[in-house]
RNA sequence: GGCCUGGUGGCGAAGUGGUAACGCGGCGGUUUGCAAAACCGAUAUGCGGGGGUUCGAUUCCCCCCCAGGCCU
């Protein structure tokens, strides 16, 4: 008889504590964690993702970091399988899987076993459709496929360009799967009041800044990691990649990036709004989230 | 003291005798293999203050205040 295994969810904005909270929680019930960030998959991104230190974890093992190159460009569903995967085997040794991060996309991948259409990225298409506006790719989908053009922004090319790769292989978008979530869930979301999140995240890249995060990206880029790469993985690459290009001093960068990274962090508070399985706390009130994990496992 | 230029939303910045472009920020949102990405929406009854001209002024005239520059 196998009973629905449990996952325990650790979300929330970036410099919100998460990390620090999910290795306390980790060490207290005999967990292991596996990260949900987008970024902290790649090998090098250390500094500027804030990916976690080995002291840091205090021996609590880690899963899905460093799981790809970052020339390379891991997506959703290969994210997806790797997080499984970990769950299963921690499971599988009678430990806690505890998924911390803050991509909330990736999030609702495993705990709601979202599944996307079958459909790899097709290079060519992809750059043949980018030559056309936003306008012709919306009118060519809403002829090849009017539900998915009803559900989709017109001028977000990026999203015409993947439905119409999914079209071009399988002739329609798929509507999303229905499937409830295979897990025992307990969400754990920690918030913090917007201004000090504001100014915890200007602390916080000053403080990258100091532990060499500048010499980080220089590094990577001299291995070959391409500034056209590194702006598109976004945020503090993606400034650190125009200041080194000389296309931004010191200040305008850190400027330009203290405020890019707060409206990253309300764009997630956009997403998880809708998660309203989702119980927020604080991230000082540790003892109150451990007894909320006490109780869900008992 | 005199002359000049300018005072427009949180900031930057257009503009017109007929009722306020745009950019940024802040706010809200979308999210079907790039998601730290990509994208969308609302956001000044108000144009330094007070008079006047006019059917009507933010736009014209007068006075005042403020800022910067120049001159004595």
């Amino acid at each position: 008889m196998n009973e629905t295994p449990k996952l325990l969810v650790i979300l929330g904005p970036t410099a919100t504590g998460k990390s620090d909270l999910a290795v306390g929680l980790a060490l207290e019930f005999n967990g292991e964690v596996i990260s949900a960030d987008s970024r902290q998959v790649y090998r090098g991104l250390d500094i500027g993702t804030g990916k976690i230190t080995a002291d840091e974890m205090r021996g609590v093992p880690h899963h899905c970091l460093d799981i790809a190159d970052p020339d390379d460009q891991l997506s959703v569903t290969q994210y997806k399988e790797h997080a499984e995967n970990a769950i299963a085997d921690i499971g599988s040794r009678g430990k806690l899987p505890i998924l911390v991060g803050g991509t909330g996309f990736y999030i609702q991948a495993v705990v709601d076993n979202v599944s996307f259409p079958e459909v790899p990225p097709d290079e060519e298409l992809r750059s043949q459709l980018e030559q056309q506006s936003a306008e012709e790719l919306f009118t060519e989908l809403r002829e090849k496929d009017p539900g998915r053009a009803e559900t989709i922004e017109p001028e977000n090319k990026r999203r015409l360009i993947r439905a119409l790769e999914i079209v071009a292989h399988t002739g329609t978008v798929p509507p999303p799967a229905q499937t409830g979530s295979p897990y025992n869930l307990l969400e754990i979301g920690v918030h913090l009041d917007r201004d000090i999140l504001r100014t915890r995240i200007r602390e916080r890249l000053e403080r990258r800044l100091k532990a060499g995060m500048i010499d980080e990206a220089d590094r990577l880029h001299r291995h070959g990691l391409s500034y056209e790469r590194m702006i598109e993985l976004g945020l503090e690459y993606r400034f650190l990649a125009q200041h080194l290009r000389g296309e931004l001093t010191y200040e305008e960068m850190v400027e330009q990036l203290g405020t890019a990274i707060s409206q990253y962090a309300k764009r997630q508070r956009s997403w998880f709004k809708r998660d309203h399985r989702i119980e927020w706390f604080h991230p000082d009130r540790h003892d109150e989230i451990a007894q909320r994990v006490a109780q869900w496992l008992a």
